[in-house]
DNA sequence: CGAAACACGC
DNA sequence: GACGTACGTGTTTCGA
């Protein structure tokens, strides 16, 4: 059968120019709209195989319906340039998929779609028509349906007879009545003043028509709206003719002239060149199956680590396919240098006492990109590596952590064209990944090595140019020593410990899910919020109160307010939390341990975070729980890993607003942390102007609210949220803190203007954020971007602190010939097993460190709590 | 295999 | 007048 496509060209475009950031490609045309667009005919072209297709625009600034009525669409704020200077694009992109395009003077692109649909029914086609916008609707029938994209460019609602029926009760055709009553706002279709939906959707069920409405007034309920029928007659009319589509335009050419047969590849990819769809160009080499080809370069085969290639310096390439470098295998080692570049495989290399010898010689200078993986997977092998001076992995991080992928290949690719495949492109990916032959694979990290030396000096003017040697240098880089090392040393989990734990919170979960399943009337999956959702809401009829893209939200905050409502509530809570715990703690912890050494060895991630921060994956040792006690009891699996040995934990305290009083000089803040005051308390008693003793519960913790909000860069919806508040009164509460705190005002405003005028900010010790959206149209891309602008450079220089306070304490460890070992860092937060004699040593030296280790004109203050376990530590 | 929903920490 | 709202990691379910 015949299928047309009809594509609202403006409409479309309209929608992914707000929904994507503002990209411009190298001569600096805004592209965004362009790319969005192109996406979606991508995926329409892909997904509807459509025999014919057309997109239609808006033509000119007026049509037949400003005749009828001068104010049509007036009111609406003009396209903003950024947007316009994209429309011709669109038309040069239909033309390179060779896709037909209408548009005519006095009629809009509603009215082309409509007398093409219409056309193409009479024909027995099947027509499907997408746009952004919810006006077309009125044309879904039989063999009509009409999709809009609600955000993004995945997320579309298709309607037929069957979908609409079910969204408006009415007929596709009553549409039109239901904006001649109700009008519409975007149009500036006037309606009946004072009719809404609800009772324009009443009234329509039970008359059909604008003209069935009219002639029986007098049967209409509700003194006032019946007035106000009788007054409006002509608007309703009017407006009702406003919205009907048009389908009889006078096209030149008809239904035949859009048949569709295939687009042109060598079109396509020069018009993805000229906008600089790098990402789009991919994919078309895929599909094309067109594989990316690189000249050979030479690398030497060595079987033995010869005196050529310890030359400095050298890059250095260890090649862990896995993911996780504490248990990948080693598929090869790159060494390049002035005198070439050689690969060994694994076993040559240890077999060589010459390569352990320049691996572990602090005077060759090596170049790598991760050090820590690099050194922690060497380590594994038994192999000590020292001499690593430049981390491009860090390096690219520091000079732009929003760059998005951090790998090799995209860096290189960055700087100097495509030099390195892509690890994927090589090795397959998930189950498929696999090792290549010799050759292929010395080509592969050969050209890793080779891109590294180009990449080098490159990385370091770049960070030179943004003052970050020292960050780089004296940060950055012997903080990943310090990490690798503490992975490789690990933390000690007792198993039996978790073991049994696993086996009550099993007995705690079946009798949980009988309960639940008792009161619910029926057994069902209570993991899976699909099916869990309609046993709430539907059988057991809770109230809605938020729903999500896929059905009804049943989320803690949801079910919290929904707790007195039924018994099975408080259950269900228990049930999730207890499900957590074992799921993601007690299996999830004991999956990992190291099989023979019974330790857990994490990755802390150190090139990833926007702001600064480490993370820490495979498992996740940040995220344990503390705040309810029965999670909490998870920590007592964490043990030392020496008989009679303890776990010491120091954690900074109000480590960022501290930072925040010291870069505001706010002199309320400043003065309340140098009288070591409660900083949530001090906060309740400035905002509310009450004196200590009478600052309630209630006034601490919406103090403590507000303060969380100014660490982590919350918008007055997400205050009023956790709150339990309403957005007014969130906000208000916002500018009483600012009006309180006038320094910190200023500061924030001063981060903002910052971010305009350089595009980025920049914490203590020269980290940095590019924040583009700053100066978007979209009010919330600019709002997010103003409050990170706000937010980062506070928890930005706490990590810097706390980084640095990693590298003196593990020097301070050093100096005092201290066996005490860091295990652990968790954002304020650091965690060491020590000798017990040890400990009055550590008491002092860790807390003093971490206040030292920079001064602020506040203090800063770290407590410190030990015990036999991590649970003991509090 | 990827997306969505949910939950844990800071 | 609506937008969709700290980040990062992990688990489970579910549909392609």
């Amino acid at each position: 059968m015949s299928k047309l496509v009809l594509l609202d060209g403006n409409s479309v475009a309209f929608r992914m120019f707000f929904a994507l950031p503002l990209l411009s490609n190298d001569q600096g045309v805004y592209t965004n709209a362009v790319y969005g667009f192109t996406k979606v005919l991508l995926k329409v072209l892909e997904e509807e195989q459509p025999t014919h297709m057309a997109v239609a625009f808006d033509a000119g600034k007026t049509t037949f319906r400003h005749d009828t009525y001068e104010a049509y669409k007036s009111g609406r704020e003009k396209t903003p340039d950024e947007l316009s200077e994209q429309l011709p694009l669109l038309r040069d992109v239909l033309d390179a998929f060779g896709v037909q395009r209408f548009e005519l003077e006095n009629y809009e692109a509603d009215d082309i779609i409509g007398t093409l649909a219409k056309e193409a029914e009479g024909e027995g086609f099947q027509v499907k028509v997408f746009s952004g916008d919810k006006d077309l609707l009125q044309l879904v029938s039989k063999q009509t349906s009409v999709a809009f994209t609600q955000k993004g460019i995945s997320d579309v609602h298709t309607y037929d007879v069957t979908a609409f029926h079910e969204a408006y009760g009415l007929e596709p055709a009553q549409l039109v009545d239901l904006k001649g009553l109700m009008g519409d706002s975007s149009d500036n279709i006037p309606g009946v003043p004072g009719i809404g939906e609800k009772t324009a959707l009443k009234m329509l069920k039970a008359h059909g028509d604008v003209e069935g409405v009219l002639s029986s007034i007098e049967q209409i309920s509700g003194k006032k709206t019946k007035e106000r029928l009788q007054e409006h007659q002509d608007q309703a009319r009017m407006s009702r003719d406003l919205a009907v589509i048009r389908t009889d335009v006078p096209l030149t050419e008809g239904v035949e002239a859009t048949a569709y047969d295939s687009w042109n590849y060598e079109k396509v990819v020069e018009l993805f060149q000229n906008l600089g769809f790098q990402s789009l160009l991919k994919e078309l080499e895929k599909e094309a199956g067109i594989e990316h080809k690189l000249d050979d370069i030479e690398v030497a085969l060595q079987k033995t680590f010869t005196e050529e290639m310890t030359a400095s310096p050298a890059a250095l390439v260890v090649e862990t396919p896995d993911e996780n470098y504490h248990h990948s295998p080693v598929w090869g080692i790159t060494v390049s240098n002035e005198n070439g570049t050689f690969v060994m495989e694994l076993e040559d290399a240890l077999a060589s006492d010459r390569f352990k010898q320049w691996a572990g010689d602090e005077s060759k200078e090596k170049v790598v990109f991760d050090a820590k993986q690099t050194t922690v997977a060497l380590g594994w092998q038994g192999v000590h590596l020292q001499g690593v001076r430049f981390d491009a992995l860090i390096a690219s991080y520091l000079i732009d952590p929003s760059a998005s992928a951090h790998d090799l290949a995209a860096i290189a690719e960055r700087q100097h064209g495509d030099s390195v495949l892509h690890d994927e492109d090589v090795y397959g990916k998930g189950a498929k990944q696999q090792k290549p032959g010799v050759d292929e694979l010395a080509q592969h990290i050969g050209r890793k090595g080779e891109a590294l030396l180009k990449l080098q000096p490159v990385l370091l003017e770049a960070l030179k140019a943004n003052n970050q040697i020292d960050l780089f240098e004296s940060l950055e880089m012997p903080l990943s020593l310090i990490l690798g090392r503490m992975e490789t040393y690990g933390v000690q989990v007792d198993e039996k410990q978790l073991q049994m734990m696993g086996e009550e919170l099993n007995e705690t979960l079946t009798k949980l899910e009988q309960e639940i399943h008792e009161l619910a009337g029926e057994a069902f999956n209570i993991n899976s919020p699909k099916q869990l959702g309609p046993i709430l809401f539907e059988k057991l009829e809770l109230p809605v109160l938020k729903k999500t893209k896929t059905g009804y939200s049943t989320s803690a905050d949801i079910l919290e307010k929904l707790q007195d409502e039924h018994e099975i509530i408080p259950k269900l809570l228990h049930y999730r939390q207890v499900s957590k715990l074992k799921s993601t703690y007690v299996d999830g912890l004991l999956k990992v341990v190291h099989p023979s050494t019974g330790k857990i060895h994490t990755m802390f991630n150190q090139a990833i975070t926007q702001t600064g921060r480490l993370s820490s994956a495979e498992p996740n040792l940040q995220n344990i729980p503390i705040r309810l006690e029965e999670g909490r009891k998870i920590r007592k699996a964490f043990i030392p890993s020496q008989n009679d040995w303890m776990i010491l934990a120091a954690d900074y305290s109000q480590i960022e607003l501290r930072v925040l009083a010291h870069m505001s000089q706010d002199e309320r803040l400043i003065e309340a942390f140098r009288e070591d005051m409660d900083i949530h308390t001090k906060t309740a008693m400035d905002v509310f102007q009450v004196q200590p003793e009478e600052v309630t519960d209630q006034m601490r913790r919406s103090a403590k609210a507000v303060n969380f909000g100014i660490v982590y860069g919350i918008s007055d919806y997400g205050l009023s949220q956790s709150l339990g508040i309403s957005r007014n009164e969130a906000q208000s509460f916002i500018d009483t803190y600012f009006a309180t705190y006038p320094s910190v005002k200023a500061y924030m405003d001063e981060q903002i203007e910052n971010a305009r005028e350089q595009g980025y900010v920049t914490t203590l010790m020269h980290r940095r954020r590019y924040l583009p959206e700053i100066t978007s149209k979209n009010f919330n891309r600019r709002s997010f971007a103003e409050r990170t602008a706000m937010n980062t450079p506070i928890q930005g220089s706490a990590a810097d602190v706390i980084k640095k306070a990693m590298v003196d304490v593990e020097q301070a460890l050093i100096d005092e010939g201290l066996e005490s070992r860091l295990l652990l860092q968790v954002h304020d937060e650091l965690i060491f097993e020590i000798p017990p004699h040890e400990l009055d040593a550590m008491k002092r030296l860790v807390p003093r460190v971490m206040e030292g280790t920079i001064e602020l004109d506040v203090p800063l203050q770290a407590d410190v709590a030990y015990g036999d376990t991590w649970y003991d530590a509090k």
